[in-house]
RNA sequence: GGCGGGGUAGCUCAGUUGGUUAGAGCAACGGAUUCAUAAUCCGUGUGCCGGGGGUUCAAGUCCCCCCCUCGCUACCA
């Protein structure tokens, strides 16, 4: 079997983990683990996510530099992960000298082969505070309802979208300063050199359906340019060969993964190449939340691919996490941090919860919190560790805590648990650990029917000591059985187990023997139930917490910053020739604008009812409005696409297009026929 | 607005290529039991399978329309 290695997406080193964050962490360490116990050579890495803006201002605002913010937050994020039990094998950070080496190599080995360009930006800057603002550090009223307040790239209350620079009253959410627009220089990754090997990648096996499917609509949409460089100031690495620009957050968090497992390797003699050069030694697979797809089934394959590294193995995305039912939400009291969750309960509880929610999907999953306190009770301790408790004290009180000396006649369960044992590993490896936690929950009933039809309390009133050893050897053979399925969700109660049962280890071996003639340690309480007063007091605690910051938005998932600068691609498309016949198929008309407004609700549309002569009078609606007042319209010629098929929009139907100059990023200029001319005339 | 995923018992969810009286766990209710962390065991479901049409001998499962919900995406034509 070859060795697989494994990562989680890297937390943002902007604020704490969440229980959002860890259904992602929890889903990967129960996979780690169970391959760890079958004996599987299996490497679990992650780090912090340390560079960008948000880092940048909140260190600012703090009065201290990103450097000792990162640090600071990297400890906690690492206690909070170990609290957890969430077992990485190392935790490293982006900002670090493996992760700028191996992120200038991939880069560069990029550039060399031609997959980089520089296209020039309009972008918002603060003269104030000296930066390029990401649109969420703009806010402003919403130019489509009015809604104050707004962040630069969409509005909260009606859902527009828009860019920054059309907020009214924009203002630098940071000083107040109306930001101005500026150009820039940018690097851009040229994502459409690899759209034939990323079709070929996405449909080799390595993405669950449903993403295959979304990456297709993807596809039908064309791959654009994907702009990797900020300027500084700008905490991250700054890019070789191009002073004052840096490289992207993005670009260089998902390299985080080698650098993690680069540093480990460095300490534990392992060769790199091995892992990230040679795709038939080794088996990589990423763990990401559905919203992050993009950056790791488009960008990071085509990065790794463009710089002669391997490509992943898999890439499997889960959902989002909901409580009861909604999303986390501050006021409520269920936006929850994991050390809230901790000060009350116990890490197991939720990895267990969690366990029995998740399948191979990318469904969202709910927290239902009664139902996590009934579920948790029901099954870990009513059913399983109810099992040992209830068996346990007879063995102690007539053996001395020694089991039988020979493995008794158990009506086949032992057998059966074995059997059954196959079909949950492989529940396991697909990741279905829904159907795993209810396979053995159905085992612990098993057990739990045995016990009840034995009655070892009627055994032991009647004296009936030989058989009453041999029930409660097997049901702690059965409990222990049932710990070992149950490891990988709950690895602090399997060790608690392997102590009370005096074994070496709760490994999960083909040859699984029953243990016999030995003595165990007196029970004691493996697990302690839910206190619903404690999930209260949780709830309550978390409602009472204020957000630190108007950066940390509540979200119900990891979330990592996501590019949404405008950019302009200065490469002219390649052109190729046509013939007249397609030249002719284009149905060119003057038109006279007759009448001109605005469009309500539409910041960019300007709505021309056009008199095109023979052709009669056409409605449409054009992209046009920050370019030219309706007034300075009225009575002009145009030229006008006649022939277009009639487009539906959200502010009506549009019967055509007027043709006009730009390039996309500043000026917009209008095509217009001579005097003379008339309406409806045919250009050719 | 467009695209996609959801909508199945009080709760959380399964339901294979359409086929017998639609399932599981938890909760609830009735009974048993008392070894056990008020745990366990037996028994109990009149669920318009979101609504409405349609195809079919037969539809939760296929087709069309609508409603609700979540996500992505849109001011471009």
């Amino acid at each position: 079997m070859r060795p697989i290695l494994v990562t989680s997406a890297l937390p943002y080193a902007n604020g704490s983990i969440h229980l959002g964050h860890l259904v992602e962490y929890v889903q990967t360490d129960i996979w780690v683990r169970f391959h760890k116990i079958r004996g599987r050579n299996c490497l679990y890495f992650c780090a912090d996510d340390t560079h960008g803006t948000p880092i940048m201002i909140r260190a600012r605002n703090e009065g201290i530099t990103p450097e000792a913010l990162v640090e600071r937050i990297y400890v906690e994020h690492k206690t909070d992960f170990r609290d957890f039990l969430i077992g990485f094998d190392h935790y490293h950070s982006t900002n670090s000298e493996e992760n700028k080496i191996l992120s200038e190599e991939i880069y560069l080995a990029n550039r060399k082969a031609g997959h980089i360009h520089t296209a020039s930006v309009m972008q918002a800057y603060c003269a104030k505070d000296g930066i390029f603002l990401p649109d969420r550090f703009i806010r402003g009223s919403c130019p489509s309802c009015g809604a104050l307040d707004q962040y630069g790239d969409s509005c909260e209350v009606c859902s527009a979208t828009y860019s920054p620079l059309d907020l009214n009253e924009a203002r630098c959410s940071l000083c107040g300063t109306p930001p101005e627009e500026r150009e820039s220089e940018h690097y851009f990754f040229n994502l459409s050199n690899f759209e034939s090997f990323l079709k070929e990648w996405t449909h080799s096996g390595a993405l669950q359906v449903q993403m295959a499917n979304k990456l297709s609509e993807w596809f039908n949409e064309g791959l654009k340019a994907w702009d990797i460089s900020r300027d500084g100031p700008y905490f991250g690495f700054e890019i070789p060969d191009a002073p004052g620009k840096y490289f992207y957050v993005w670009l260089d968090a998902p390299v985080g993964y080698m650098a993690a497992s680069w540093s480990y390797f460095k300490q534990h003699g392992i060769e790199f190449d091995r892992y990230w050069r040679q795709p038939d030694q080794v088996e990589v697979y990423h763990f990401i939340g559905k919203d992050i797809l993009y950056f790791h089934t488009l960008f990071w394959p085509a990065m790794l691919k463009g710089a002669g590294f391997r490509t992943p193995t898999g890439v499997f995305a889960h959902g989002f996490l909901t409580v009861n039912g909604q999303k986390m939400s501050k006021s409520r009291g269920t936006f929850i941090t994991a050390r809230s969750y901790l000060q009350q309960l116990d890490p197991e509880y939720l990895r267990y919860y969690y366990a029995a929610k998740l399948g191979k999907g990318v469904d969202d999953i709910d927290l239902n919190l009664d139902d996590f306190i009934q579920r948790v009770n029901s099954d870990l301790v009513g059913k399983v560790v109810n099992l040992a408790s209830r068996t346990a004290g007879f063995i102690h009180k007539h053996f001395q805590g020694q089991l039988s000396r020979d493995y008794p006649e158990d009506r086949g369960l032992f057998k059966l648990f074995l059997d059954e044992m196959k079909t949950i590993a492989e529940f396991y490896h697909e990741r279905e650990f829904a159907r795993a936690m209810r396979a053995i929950m159905n085992l612990a009933d098993h057990a739990n029917r045995y016990v009840e039809e034995k009655a070892p309390w009627t055994l032991a009133r009647d004296n009936h000591l030989k058989e009453l050893q041999e029930t409660c050897t097997v049901a702690l053979n059965l409990f222990r059985l049932l710990m070992v399925l149950l490891h990988p969700v709950l690895p602090s109660m399997a060790e608690k187990t392997r102590v009370f049962l005096n074994l070496q280890d709760m490994n999960w071996t083909a040859t699984l023997l029953p243990i016999t003639d030995t003595v165990i340690q007196p029970f004691r309480p493996l697990m302690q139930r839910v206190d619903p007063k404690k999930v209260a007091a949780m709830v309550a605690a978390s409602m009472e917490e204020t957000p630190p910051s108007a950066h940390s938005a509540p979200s119900p998932v990891p979330v990592l910053p996501v590019a949404t600068e405008k950019r302009v691609d200065e490469k002219p498309s390649e052109s190729q020739t046509i013939d007249m016949d397609s030249f002719m198929a284009v149905d060119l008309r003057v038109a006279k604008v007759i009448q001109a407004e605005t469009v309500t609700g539409a910041d960019k549309l300007l709505r021309l009812v056009l008199d095109v002569g023979p052709l009669g009078v056409r409605n449409v609606l054009a992209g046009i409005r920050s370019a030219y007042m309706p007034e300075q319209l009225l009575g002009r010629l145009v030229v006008l696409v006649a022939n277009l098929q009639p487009r539906k929009m959200k502010f009506g139907v549009s019967e055509g297009m007027v043709l006009a100059a730009g390039d996309g990023a500043g000026g917009l200029f209008l095509l217009s026929a001579d005097s003379g001319a008339q309406p409806g005339m045919r250009i050719k």
